[in-house]
DNA sequence: GCAAATTATGCAACCGGTTGCAAAAAAGGA
DNA sequence: TCCTTTTTTGCAACCGGTTGCATAATTTGC
């Protein structure tokens, strides 16, 4: 059935170490060779098979890109720009679903098994831990949207969250609310802790602003509209900063059907900017993360990994911005409460 | 660094192919034997490799999940299904992004290249060619979403997107509106041409409604926003049949944006039932699609394939429901109009 | 208890490539 | 032109497993 190195030989009548060697890039081939293989190749339409010579190179260019956020449409973007930036650099994404399980050494075997050259974890809600267990095993990683550290046992690549909780803060500030909250998101998230942090110490220098503090229990629409009722019904503060967008989103909808109006009578940020944020129906003010920043610094960290084996491991952090929507209200009519 | 095979047959004192054979199922070793290689092994912390195996045994048990739909929400769920049946069947999904290029031979040689076992085209837009390429390679393919033919070249698994699209056109004339309209997704993709098929027969022999019909750009928020812009300004229909869920929420936040409400001026019925239409800010009536049978048939589908190599082409073709929500008038107020 | 039948084990070849090494061919120098 | 240097080429071993076959060890039957 498949072609293999072997018949190609056969057919241009020479070895088959000739024949290995015009495939592999810098290997001494004279054009003549070249081209009587690379003909013979074309005639039986051979491509040569990438796992058989990872067995000698060592390589197999499969990148384990490992997440559990598959219910967040914001990660869908993620994932496409992923596993194109990846194919763009020649490497393929053998994806993991954490969704059920959450067993790293069932993970981490997975990815033995298909000796990945290395591992991407992209989740918010993974814990630092299980990054490290890749490392631990030997498997270059990279945790995009992981936390970073000061003592970073694992490559990082994320945005500020501290500095996006502050920013958060600042915002709800500048228009003037007096009473603020923080809907974050599952508690046991680092990005939710960090983000919590910012807020907390932002508004620390404020005590004149009330401000209260709660958590859904995921990144999801449905716990941000059932935390949102349960705030609505115990009586709501004036603007939120929202654990993400989509749990924004949700309790957007739980205002709205409580009958208030956005941003009249009650506002709320998001953090994200995921596509749609930007729907009409939507038009959420939120936290832009660069994604597209986060995903091609990840990979490009990931290739470089791929060559220095054991470089120290390293934390990009980008910055974010806010992006002015529809949902909170504007800074001139602060004065106005 | 990583422990192979000849390391745990020396540790345990046996030959290599002892050790192979108590890591393959059904092999002949004696209990004695096993115990002694299974602490070697754990000793050791061994796991076979799943490449190298692949070599010879000719199965990888990777396969191929090639989609270019990363933009519709919808297909995280998909994905999100498909990864973890997959994976409950001890298959790893090897991930291929068309969006950018559509070069057929490009995506065959990738796969090729990485022998994976079998391939699912998971994509509503690519055309049946597409899928086909892949059989004709050799690659035991199954195409999820794709369209069903009367001389099946491929293996299929889709909802039947020409009762689907009766039953939009029967669901609205039952609701009493005088004037309907198809707001198809993409011309090009098949499950547009379908519904519309079916959507058309229906209403021909309704004469005295009127129904007209357009078509949005591609499967997109943006999409259907736009097109139902252009509808408004023209002149609308009383109710629509959108090309999907995410086309209808597009099409949802122009009429409100309009000032019209939903669905008292104006109505519209999508497809998919997507999580997002659940959301009470959306609360989208549609078709639903049953998407757990789809993806679980496909896997069944492909699993067959791997041990039965040529198989008969076969279409599995599911029925879909009609999911009331509140984005068309109900039944009882027919009359009112 | 012994021969026959059955089950376990190891040897060696193979899967589809890569690569160090030595021999052959080509190029360069005088 | 002949010798030295450089580039090409093929041989053979190897990557990490699997498997047919022959032999060794057990089990079974009587």
């Amino acid at each position: 059935m498949a072609v293999t190195l072997k018949d190609v030989a056969e057919r241009a009548g020479v070895s088959r170490s000739a024949v290995s060697r015009t495939f592999t890039a810098g290997a001494s081939v004279s054009d003549k060779m070249r081209r009587k293989v690379e003909k013979a190749a074309r005639d039986l339409g051979y491509s040569p098979n990438a796992l058989a010579s990872s067995l000698t190179t060592g390589r197999t260019k499969l990148i384990g890109l490992v997440s559990d956020n598959f219910h967040n449409p914001f990660f869908l973007e993620i994932f496409d720009l992923f596993t194109r930036a990846l194919q763009d650099r020649g490497l393929r994404p053998l994806l993991l679903n954490l969704s059920g399980e959450t067993n790293p050494k069932n993970a981490v075997r997975m990815m033995q098994q298909y000796s990945v050259d290395g591992v991407v974890v992209a989740s918010s809600t993974l814990p630092p831990s299980f990054a490290q267990i890749f490392g631990q095993a030997g498997i270059p990683v990279v945790h995009a949207f992981g936390r970073r550290s000061s003592e970073p046992q694992v490559h990082v690549v994320d945005i500020d969250n501290i500095e996006c909780g502050r920013m958060a803060a600042r915002t709800l500030m500048a228009r003037g609310y007096t009473h603020v909250a923080f809907l974050g998101g599952p508690e046991s998230a680092t990005s939710t802790q960090d983000r919590y942090t910012g807020f907390v110490s932002e508004m620390a220098k404020h005590p004149q602003i009330t401000t209260s503090y709660s958590f859904a229990s995921d990144y999801s629409f449905d716990a941000g509209h059932r935390e949102m009722r349960r705030l609505l019904a115990a009586g709501p503060a004036q603007a939120y900063f929202g654990g993400d967008d989509v749990i924004s989103i949700g309790a957007l909808a739980a205002m709205q059907e409580h009958g208030l109006r956005v941003p009249e009578d009650i506002g709320i940020i998001g953090l994200n900017d995921m596509a749609m944020a930007r729907w009409q129906n939507i038009n959420l003010t939120t936290i832009h993360q660069p994604i597209r920043d986060i995903v091609s610094s990840s990979v490009d960290l990931m290739t470089s990994l791929l060559t220095d084996e054991d470089r120290h491991p390293e934390s990009r952090i980008f910055s974010c911005h806010v992006v002015e929507r529809g949902t909170l209200r504007p800074k001139h009519t602060a004065q106005a409460f």
